[in-house]
DNA sequence: GAGTTTGAAACT
DNA sequence: CAGTTTCAAACTC
């Protein structure tokens, strides 16, 4: 199989199918020219072939596109699954491969999803390699298919591999070739048989294990996001050199192996989401695979890693802003390189969710559930520069990077692109996994987005936990509601069903504050008003973008937090421990507090049941019945060891919940912390309370602003609850726990009167003691912490580096 | 859809 | 900082 080989096999069957009066027709249908197995540059295939998208994405590949998406929407649907088959049958026409196709689609899209990233990138990167895509990417989705656990992808592959191709305008091509292979028996024929042999055996595997795929589904759906958010975030790499490179790696090893059949071919595309497989499988790599498949993750990873790094972290102002924008543009045109599938698939699912939001007006849930697209956003043509026109679609999530915060900083259109696209892109793994996993998948995911957020916005805006949160929830619930919010109140409704997704998209109907105050939940989510909104007099557009500015200044001189999350959730600053804070109802608090008495915080009156989360010792509510969690709870004092317990539980939560059971979660972890005879009030309020503001470690100035201005706050609020002294004590595990970074943050804040907000004396009233917190918080606890913070969630979830 | 309730935000 | 007013969301009918 050696690549010589190949070639000649593979040109061989290519002739034969050009003569085929099928290739013909195909030929005649599609612009791009049949090329004789004359092989074409990589690059100007994926250059040669972005710009035919025009002529596939005619009917069809809308439809399927939309399909698709529907499919997402709608799992368990067959004749959807059957109808999106179409396309992707086309490739695989294969009755196995079709069938396992159809069957993991319904079975899970989102699986399929990840697969398919995994394995749209692994196309990418190997498209390039080959000289003629058609035979290898044939051979590449059989051995999906027949493929490890990969199995699941296959179907996704294959319809990836259709997409690709209709965009790519070369899939037309690749269908007759498959078909025309099996028919010849070629090289590829082979590799069908092989692929259908192993498919079936897949199948059954599949069908067996597929429980537990599913069950492991947390874990790959992190990892897939994971990998995606990397892929993207190579994409958004104003270089997409790194890509290039990766793909350059994977294709010199690629040609190296000489693609050859099976195998490699399968290593090669194993490599996307080899880690993924690994992790759920446990499967190794392969004999042959392992060195050259370690070597390939490797790359990725640093790829992913410096990308990752460079574009979130890195300098996300001005740079990444040019970046972005430019890579936006790059990775549209370079369909190709390794992220290419993604993008695909963003594209995808972006289209239909522009559709929407155009034809809504824009939906929040769209543009949420797209998140992925936006990520993809990059793709061709929709990568519009998504300014934050009073058009663009606004829906943001409240924490992420739409923040006007963010905008103001990054004035420039590219830079709030970016913005909006490392919003969405954060939010959509989150949604997704929240989706589908339960678990701590999630969490991971959250976790590093809200960092990679909070990372990359160019303004500290909010902790990424607000992102987690919203991101979770709402994209969850927005997912399967998505469009429809026209109507203000539809839309509340909506988000009362969906639990809390509120913040996401939220429309305003100010008629006197001019959008210009905080009780415009528009301005107050950092975001320009759009279409839905009933506002009147509104001076919350980008046209107004100069008053809109300077608004906010006065309002942030005047209150420096007000325009950060309301809620905050530990989760992002906390890589490890952030699963669990996020999880544990603790987690998350409202920053300031409720005033509640009338509603015992049982409505949304109530801006803490509002945000999923209890009342905290911040909370001067009166009777308050908050489900999420009571002020009051009983504050129980705790021994060390008791806290201890509490913590290890904890940590134990933060590995196994899901962040879009979050509230689920957060009451059940209440229960059970109570169950624990730990009294949920004092320790989770007293948490919150720490972690909130400071999340990220890259936040620091922001919190320092936040903190001093909080003062006001929090100072002095909750003077009158008693229980705050026993909490303390958790309050210093917790911020023990809480990583250094964050602690130092805290710290720093809490040196100010603000810091004692969080600090939240025993009584009621944030007496923060400074010293107290100071004190506690680094040293003591920290190698207990330490150790847990060692369990990180993320780093296990992420494809190890 | 109109009116009421509620509590945050803004103001004094 | 406390009290009051304004405002818009949440809620009810």
């Amino acid at each position: 199989m050696d690549t010589p080989e190949k070639a000649t096999q593979i040109a061989t069957p290519l002739s034969k199918f050009e003569d085929s009066p099928v290739f013909n027709y195909i030929n005649s249908l599609s612009p791009i020219k049949p090329v004789k197995s004359i092989p074409i540059t990589q690059t100007y295939n994926s250059l040669n072939f972005s710009s035919l998208p025009s002529i596939f994405t005619s009917p069809h590949v809308i439809a399927h596109r939309e399909t698709r998406f529907l499919k997402r929407n709608n799992f368990s649907d067959p004749s959807k699954a059957g109808s999106s088959s179409e396309n992707g049958n086309k490739v695989c026409t294969d009755d196995g491969v079709a069938m396992d196709a159809s069957q993991l689609y319904d079975n899970s899209a989102q699986l399929q999803e990840n697969f398919d990233t995994g394995v749209s990138i692994e196309e990418d990167s190997v498209e390039p390699s080959s000289d003629s895509k058609f035979v290898i990417e044939l051979p590449r989705a059989l051995k999906y298919d027949c493929g490890s656990p990969g199995c699941n992808s296959t179907p996704c592959s294959v319809i990836e591999a259709n997409c690709v191709s209709e965009q790519a305008g070369t899939s037309a091509s690749v269908v007759p070739f498959v078909e025309k292979d099996s028919e010849n028996g070629s090289f590829e024929d082979e590799v069908h048989l092989q692929g259908a042999s192993q498919i079936e055996q897949k199948k059954e595997e599949v069908g067996c294990d597929w429980e537990s795929l599913i069950s492991d589904a947390q874990d790959l759906l992190i990892f897939n996001y994971h990998n995606e958010s990397e892929a993207f975030k190579g994409l958004i790499q104003k270089s997409m050199d790194p890509g290039e490179r990766f793909c350059t790696s994977l294709v010199t090893q690629f040609s190296q192996n000489d693609l050859s059949g099976e195998p490699k071919l399968q290593m090669v595309d194993s490599v996307g989401y080899s880690q993924q497989h690994e992790m759920m499988e446990g499967r190794s790599a392969q004999p042959g695979e392992t060195s050259e498949l370690k070597e390939i993750n490797e790359i990725e990873d640093n790829l992913a890693n410096d990308d990752l790094n460079n574009c979130l972290t890195g300098n996300p102002s001005e740079n990444v802003g040019d970046e972005v924008g430019v890579c936006v543009q790059d990775a549209c045109k370079r369909v190709p390189t390794l992220h290419r599938g993604m993008l695909r698939r963003c594209l995808d699912f972006e289209r239909v969710a522009r559709r929407k939001n155009l034809n809504d007006g824009s939906n929040c849930s769209s543009s949420i559930i797209l998140q992925s697209n936006d990520e993809t956003a990059s793709e061709d043509n929709q990568l519009l520069p998504l300014r934050p026109t009073s058009d663009s679609p606004r829906c943001m999530l409240p924490g992420i990077g739409l923040h006007l915060n963010a905008l103001t900083l990054a004035s420039q259109d590219n830079k709030n692109f970016k913005l909006e696209i490392f919003s969405r892109q954060l939010s959509l793994p989150t949604s997704t996994s929240s989706i589908h996993s339960p678990e701590s998948g999630q969490e991971p995911v959250q976790e590093s987005l809200t960092s990679a957020a909070a990372e990359r916005d160019m303004v500290p805006v909010d902790d990424g936990v607000p992102l987690a949160e919203d991101a979770s929830q709402t994209s969850a619930y927005l997912v399967g509601e998505e469009s429809n919010l026209n109507s203000p109140k539809k839309k509340r409704r909506r988000m009362e069903l969906a639990g809390e997704s509120e913040s996401a998209c939220k429309r305003c109907n100010c008629k006197k504050s001019k959008c210009l105050k905080l009780y415009c939940e528009c301005f107050a989510a950092g975001v320009y008003c759009i279409e839905p909104c009933s506002c009147q007099d509104c001076f919350n557009k980008p046209i107004h973008e100069d008053t809109v500015l300077a608004t906010r200044k006065q309002i942030e001189s005047r209150n420096p937090l007000a325009f950060a999350p309301k809620v905050i959730r530990n989760s992002d600053s906390v890589p490890e421990q952030g699963d669990e804070s996020s999880k544990t109802p603790a987690s998350a608090r409202h920053k300031r507090g409720c005033n509640c008495k009338k509603s015992s915080c049982l409505k949304k009156y109530c801006e803490c049941y509002q945000g999923g989360v209890g009342c905290s010792i911040n909370c001067r509510c009166e009777g308050c019945k908050n489900t999420f969690g009571r002020k009051d709870g009983s504050a129980i004092i705790e021994t060390e060891a008791e806290q201890e317990e509490e913590e290890e539980s904890e940590a134990f939560e933060k590995s196994g919940v899901d962040p879009i059971l979050q509230r689920t979660e957060i009451s059940n972890n209440e229960e059970q912390n109570q169950g624990s005879a730990h009294p949920t009030t004092p320790l989770q309020f007293s948490r919150p309370l720490v972690q909130l503001p400071f999340s990220s470690k890259f936040k620091p100035p922001r919190s320092l602003l936040s903190i001093g201005s909080s003062t006001a706050f929090y100072t002095g609020l909750n003077y009158g609850k008693p229980s705050i002294l026993r909490s303390q004590p958790k309050f210093e595990k917790r911020l023990q726990t809480a990583p250094n970074e964050e602690m130092p943050e805290i710290l720093q804040g809490n040196s100010s009167p603000g810091s004692g907000v969080k600090t939240v004396s025993p009584n009621s009233k944030r007496v923060s003691p400074p010293n107290n917190v100071l004190g506690s918080s680094p040293s003591r606890r920290s190698g207990r912490k330490l150790i847990l913070q060692s369990i990180p969630s993320f780093p296990s979830l992420t494809p190890q580096h």
